[in-house]
RNA sequence: GGGGCCGUGGUCUAGCUUGGCUAUGACACGCGGCUUGGGCCCGCGAGAUCCUGGGUUCAAAUCCCAGCGGCCCCA
């Protein structure tokens, strides 16, 4: 028997959340983490379709923005790898390598993306003659590949990571940091949409990205506790356009460097955010904005009335397909109720029923996929709940998840609160004096790294350094990380 | 970078300690029937390089070594 008054349990996920979560890509059909190579993943029906659709609004608002799309290759020489000093320090004991032969034997080594600078940059350079070509935006979605050296994990730590990474070139300090706020303002409407909480941390001067003046980061949180990077936007200064040389002509007529930025959105580790920040103990709950099905239909067959209730699920499923992407799940050898768990499980917003009841009243019986919650309304008024049910489910994901973070937050006055609050797979608020002495001592005792300060918010210390107790310069987030 | 646990049909798993029979069961899958308001039931069927390679042995899923892959903890 149906029961209203079931809850809806998320336990599993918070108290035993990696194995919830693998078991989930399959089931779900999101990825398949059985391909032979350690840290490169098979995107299922379902995650192939999710990552599409994010990709989709992303590029939207950047090409809105006039960010123009763009294809570079996927390999760069040692020559070109090498020239920022930094950058090259950061990445070079996790770039993968093509052993290039030539039919005369010579031999040469190309490196495979680990990112885009030393790709683009030194066709930017070619391309920036003067302020008129000035602001270059450019994007492109591909993949990049890191050797990671730490152990991979299915979306969130993989060796192929499909992302969409964008690079600006501006004439001046001041329009490089309202492109900041650009790209800030960009990837949080897009997480919004998608009803993902994060925190926007400015990064420490040691975790800033190998090259960069400062990293802004996404950091969305896990029921693990350990927060989830899902984007990055780091102000590069002058510090690669000097490296290849890459200069303009300014209206004064005298030559300078261009200021650069790069930032780059995971989307991998955005549908890890979807999946572990929405997704409960019956599987998914997708944002309708990428669900893949948006409404499935249930007809209850019953012997002999068989034709009335499809012919009813039919005109339902007519008035509602053009609009939604709708499935009339009219499998003859499934039971309604093994129907509900499966559609459960892909995380479908919205599901109709309609059996000999709904034919008679003229009604249809909804279920929201968030809160499990059952309604009915009249058949002429489907179209307009479903609406109506949609935006409610998109708001609730959103509040709901934006609670838990906020719920997440410990303040730490001590490294003991600071270490319990880690332990409890929470993230640890604290004051920090700015050392790196302190940072490395707070990671050794809490058990977690600081991840940053606030960059949407100023946030002041009024207590001292939680290592030294020194007078504090900023309040820092410290958490476990991917 | 260091340490620990693990790998058996698609999935989960028994068997491994103490080597020996046709490798166990459930779910999923295919066919037929019955049923359908929350994972129904019955019958039949198919599906396995016991992760890979090497070693020990009359005999290896089982013991040993190496590799690959997965999970966890520490730096």
């Amino acid at each position: 028997m149906a029961s209203e008054s079931q809850q809806v349990t998320s336990l599993e996920k918070f108290s035993n959340f990696t194995e919830w979560f693998d078991q989930l890509l399959l089931n779900a059909k999101i990825a398949d983490n059985r391909f032979p190579v350690k840290g490169f993943l098979v995107y299922l029906e379902n995650g192939a379709y999710i990552m599409e659709r994010i990709r989709r609004m992303l590029e939207e608002k950047l090409e809105k923005t006039g960010h123009k799309l763009t294809l570079f290759p996927l390999v760069t020489t040692q020559e070109l790898f090498a020239k920022e000093a930094e950058h090259i320090k950061g990445f070079s004991r996790e770039v993968f390598t093509i052993e290039q032969k030539s039919e005369k034997g010579a031999e040469r080594i190309l490196i495979v993306r680990p990112t885009s600078e030393t790709i683009m940059y030194p066709m930017f350079k070619l391309w920036i003659r003067s302020h008129a070509d000035l602001p270059l935006k450019v994007h492109q979605s591909v993949n990049v590949y890191r050797y990671e050296t730490k152990a991979t994990r299915p979306l969130y730590r993989v060796r192929e990571i499909p992302w969409n990474e964008a690079h600006t070139a501006h004439e001046s300090p001041s329009d490089a940091e309202r492109q900041v706020r650009e790209a800030i303002e960009i990837y949080s409407q897009v997480l919004r949409e998608l009803g993902i909480s994060f925190l926007l941390l400015k990064r420490p001067d040691f975790d800033k990205f190998a090259g960069a003046v400062y990293s802004i980061a996404f950091d969305s949180w896990n029921p693990d506790g350990r927060v989830n990077q899902v984007a990055t936007v780091h102000n590069l200064g002058r510090n690669f356009s000097k490296a290849y040389d890459i200069t303009f002509e300014k209206k004064d007529g005298s030559r300078g460097y261009v200021y650069q930025l790069c930032y780059g959105f995971g989307y991998s580790r955005v549908l890890a955010a979807i999946i572990a920040q929405h997704g409960d103990d019956r599987g998914l709950v997708l944002p309708p904005p990428v669900a893949p099905t948006q409404v499935v239909i249930i007809p209850i067959l019953f012997k002999g009335q068989e034709k009335e209730v499809m012919d009813y699920a039919n005109k339902i499923f007519n008035e509602l397909k053009d609009k939604w992407r709708t499935v009339l799940d009219d499998r003859e050898d499934v039971t309604p109720g093994e129907k509900f768990y499966y559609w459960e499980m892909m995380g479908v917003p919205v599901r109709i029923e309609v059996g000999p009841r709904e034919v008679i009243e003229e009604k249809v019986t909804l279920t929201r996929r968030d809160t499990l919650e059952r309604t009915q309304c009249n058949r002429l008024n489907v179209s307009r709940e479903v609406e109506r049910l949609m935006e409610s489910l998109m708001q609730n994901l959103r509040e709901r998840s934006e609670r838990m973070l906020y719920q997440l937050i410990i303040d730490a006055k001590t490294m003991e609160e600071a270490s319990k609050a880690i332990d409890n797979k929470c993230i640890a608020r604290i004051a920090w004096c700015g050392s790196i002495e302190c940072a490395e001592k707070i990671k050794e005792n809490v058990g977690g790294e600081i991840r940053g300060e606030r960059y949407d918010i100023a946030e002041h210390p009024d207590r001292p350094c939680i290592a030294c107790g020194q007078t504090a310069k900023t309040i820092v987030y410290v958490a476990r990380a991917y």
